[in-house]
DNA sequence: GAGGCGTTGTTGCGAATGCAACAAACTCAG
DNA sequence: CTGAGTTTGTTGCATTCGCAACAACGCCTC
C-alpha cells in the first residue's frame, strides 16, 4: 500500500525568471549606489558608512550600549565589531568603559568627537544619498521600500537616518 | 543691481523619509539576501559568487574574453579581476591564453573544470537564490527589479542568470 | 562553592583587500 | 622612426578580514 510520506526533501527550484532578475538588479544596484555614497565619503576624507551607522545607533539608544546590542541592528559579527571599536576608540570617537552588571564586557558611548564627527559625515552622506537615489521619486521609494522589506522579512517600518 | 548667478552649488539635499527607508531597506535586505546564499555556498564546500559570476559571464560570452571585457559588466577594478583569476587559475578552472593582436593583455577561457564547477555551483546557487526570495512572488519581483533598476539607470533588461 | 555550560568579547594567523606605483604594449602626431 | 601619452594588466605594501581558538565572566545545578 501506498503512503504519502513526509516530504523530507523539496524538490531543489530553480529562481524564475522575475527573481533571476531582481535578484541581479539587487546586487547590481545596491552595490553601485553604495560605492556612489562610499566615494563621497572618501573624497571629503570622512570615515567609512560603518562608522557613521555605529555613531547613529549609539546616538539612538541615547545611552552607553553593550557591544552585542549593537551588533545584532548593525548586522556585523561580535569580531568585526570589536576592531571597529578598536579603531574608532583610536581615533577618539567612542569610549569603552565598564560596565557594572557584567565584568567581561563594557558599555560603548561617543565621546563629543564622536558626536560631532557624526554630524560632520551628515553633511556629506546626505546629499550624496540624495543625489544617489535621485533617479526614482518618494512614491516610488516608499513602494521599493515597502517591496523590500517584504523580501526581508521585515514587518516594522524601519527608522529613518538622521 | 541683482543679477542671477549661475547656480555653481545645488543646495544640498536631505533625502525624503521614503529615500531614507528604500535606502536602509536596500542596505539590509540586500547584505541580508547575499549572506544566506553566500553562506550555502561556503556549507557545500564550493567557492563564492564572485567566481560563479566570472565563470558565467565567460561562457556567456562564448569565446575567450579580455579581463577588461569582463571588469565592466562584473563591476570590479582592474586589479582585483586580475588575481581573482590568479586563484582561479591556480584551481585550475580558467585559463589565460595569449592574446594575438594585444600581447601585453590575454584571453580568458574556462577550462573544462570551470565549466562543470559553474554547473556543480548553480545546482547550490538556484535552489538557495529561490530560497531567499521566497518572501516574494513573480509580480513583485518583476516589479521590484523594474524599480531597481529605474534607480540604478539601467533600461536595458539585464539577462537572467542560467 | 565547585563544576559544567552558555555568553560575551578579543586575538593570532593566514588570506584577501585597496591603493598607488609600475611595466609593457599600443596609438598617433610630427 | 621617435617620443609623448594612453591603455591594459600586475604587484608591493600596509591595512583589513574571516575563522577558529581563546580568555573571562555569568548562570545554574548539585
Amino acid at each position: 500500500m501506498r503512503m504519502q510520506q513526509t516530504q523530507l526533501k523539496e524538490p531543489a527550484r530553480i529562481p524564475s525568471d522575475p527573481i533571476q532578475r531582481a535578484w541581479i538588479a539587487l546586487g547590481r544596484v545596491s552595490q553601485a549606489i553604495r560605492e556612489d555614497v562610499e566615494l563621497a565619503l572618501k573624497n571629503a576624507r570622512l570615515p567609512d558608512i560603518t562608522w557613521y551607522t555605529v555613531l547613529w545607533e549609539l546616538e539612538r539608544a541615547a545611552k552607553p550600549t553593550r557591544p552585542k546590542d549593537l551588533a545584532i541592528p548593525l548586522f556585523i559579527l561580535p569580531y568585526q565589531l570589536s576592531r571597529l571599536v578598536d579603531r574608532m576608540e583610536e581615533e577618539g570617537l567612542v569610549k569603552r568603559i565598564a560596565c557594572p552588571e557584567d565584568k567581561r564586557g563594557h558599555l560603548l558611548e561617543p565621546t563629543p568627537e564622536g558626536y560631532e564627527m557624526r554630524k560632520r559625515m551628515w553633511t556629506v552622506y546626505a546629499p550624496a544619498m540624495d543625489e544617489a537615489m535621485k533617479r526614482i521619486g518618494d512614491a516610488e521609494a516608499l513602494q521599493l521600500a515597502q517591496l523590500l522589506n517584504r523580501l526581508g522579512g521585515i514587518d516594522y517600518p524601519v527608522p529613518p537616518k538622521a
